[in-house]
DNA sequence: TTGTATGCGTTATCAC
DNA sequence: GTGATAACGCATACAA
């Protein structure tokens, strides 16, 4: 099926296809008659704008790139919504892309939303990301390179993060005002600087409150409900005595929970639980599980407001910006020992 | 910054721009060795290939959109990473778009889509959706229209569907092997096929087994948390006995069961519980919840096939499939009565 | 194996 | 108001 272009329209009207692109994007200079006439012969046509040509001799492309680790995770799937909402009516198509945290997808997709010319390239870091040179491609091409809740530490970019640190402070906290002596951390992969703040967070609280550090409750854990699992049956079989769990991500801490109601132990009283990042399940639980909400609202409009900003600045010299906001902790029943 | 392109490689080189183009595509006509400058030039100069170019000259666009109501519902991020996973490898781009339920954001979508130069969509129809021009727009541009889980009824497309009469019927009959007699329904929007076919699967249940069907069991309720606890204390202000509940989606029966543990009501012993679409939360809940598996990857890779064969054949004229794939009822807790 | 010439569909810059 | 022309960056038919 061959294509309609402005040129079908121009022989059938006997107007200049100049006349009828203006008249296609309503430009004023078109007279209300001639532009009736051309819009007309473009709906009888099936016509439809070819951005692909439009994108080429304007330079304006007027799509940006996402990079998540999942899209079905809370907090980027509501980060992807807030960035649409703001973008889509300004006319902006947005790329969504999944890494699977492997770093293999990242530079892929890196590649292609570069070719594809994108104006604007969001990320939030794999997990396994260590070489940055894939994201330094980007910035050396002059696009902006903004990076949420998760971000990697190179020049010439913004970014929104949360205060992963503080969070995990106030959750730690949390658990010692409950009473909790001996909390166990799920520690999460310390390639990302979130699980690397919240471990530290962990460790300040028990510091501050003179809670001794005690190596045998730090226990590796990826963040699956599977990893989860391993990581409690660990500590369990090793017999080691321990009142509270806190984890830097709901997956594992739903693991924890399911193998502690196995063994029938109780939940908070026997050990309080808490987790990361407000996962919809931690709400609809038998024993909701207390978590930290990480605001991905307000994280997406800063991030949008960030490249909007830049692109609409006349001047080369671009000001990075990076922000960090605080998260909530949501107190729920699994933790509430009084 | 200005844009690198295969002329500036040219130039420096004293080479063609064509001989430039072929090398950056690996043509076996070019010598290694010049290719092997090209590329090295092509590395230092941060050169990456333009897309939009490309595309406009050769007519391939390597792009296909996937239009789908939340990218958060376990079925449709399933479904997005299935058809990510056999597409991407071949080059494609995918566009991954959310109407959030409303017509006007499918419009949209299509049409952005049309004027992106797809050479397929997929989608999955809004609940709200009752008027079709804007689907009729894409088979009439020639452009392959393939349906998944929720379809639209038009002529030329292709579809991928869940047997949803059968699977209702299944989750009807098997609450009726429990004992109940008293099965209420969440009617769905009668507009979507798939709530009308679950709806008939219910009361086709009912007939076989001679319950007698009541409308005071059948309620409408959205597919919502809220939606859900207004339905069952609809049911229950009214003083309507019941001893089950069959809910066409997850998200209502979740709802429900919150207001039924409000009233201190047993599950499964005096209400039981179904729903349907095996949402991450029907599984971890305090009482798991029985549910209908719609086996998203395969509808996913059926729809992808579907895609694929279309366009790999030479003839123009297409042959649409529709194919039905059959549900698989996930019994938990909420509804073992014996 | 490489170079020349042309066009994909649009829009911007002139000219009229 | 409208038309003619060139150009965006690339790929390809054809020539050499």
């Amino acid at each position: 099926m061959k294509r309609v272009t402005i040129y079908d329209i121009s022989e059938i009207l006997n107007i200049s296809p100049s006349t009828v692109s203006r008249a296609l994007n309503d430009s004023p200079s078109v007279k209300t008659k001639t532009k009736e006439k051309i819009i007309e012969v473009a709906k009888q046509l099936n016509y439809f704008h070819n951005k692909t040509a439009s994108r080429l001799k304007t330079g304006k492309n007027n799509t940006v790139g996402i990079i998540v680790p999942y899209i079905n995770h809370s907090i980027f799937s509501a980060i992807i919504q807030v960035i649409e909402e703001i973008l889509a009516p300004l006319g902006y198509i947005i790329l969504i892309c999944q890494t699977y945290e492997k770093t293999v997808n990242e530079i892929k997709h890196i590649q292609s939303l570069l070719t594809n010319q994108v104006e604007c390239i969001f990320v939030s870091v794999t997990m396994e990301t260590i070489n940055y040179d894939h994201f330094k491609k980007v910035t050396s091409a002059g696009i902006p390179l903004i990076f949420f809740d998760r971000k990697a530490d190179i020049e010439n970019v913004s970014s929104v993060i949360l205060n992963d640190f503080k969070s995990a402070y106030k959750a730690t906290e949390h658990l010692i005002e409950q009473g909790c002596k001996r909390i166990a951390h799920f520690k999460g992969n310390q390639n990302l600087e979130i699980y690397r703040n919240r471990y530290d967070g962990y460790l300040k609280a028990l510091k501050d409150y003179k809670i001794p550090v005690d190596p045998d409750l730090i226990i590796s854990c990826k963040s699956s409900i599977e990893e989860g699992k391993r990581a409690f049956n660990e500590l369990y079989n090793a017999n080691i005595s321990l009142d509270a769990i806190f984890s830097p991500n709901d997956h594992a801490i739903l693991g924890a929970y399911q193998e502690i109601k196995n063994y029938n132990i109780k939940v908070p009283e026997e050990i309080a639980l808490v987790g990361f990042s407000n996962e919809i399940f931690t709400k609809y639980i038998e024993i909701p599980i207390t978590t930290v909400f990480q605001n991905p609202e307000l994280m997406g409009t800063k991030a949008a407001k960030f490249f909007l900003e830049q692109t609409n600045k006349e001047t080369t010299d671009i000001t990075h910006k990076n922000e960090i906001i605080e998260g909530t902790l949501l107190v729920r029943a699994s933790s509430k020992k009084r």
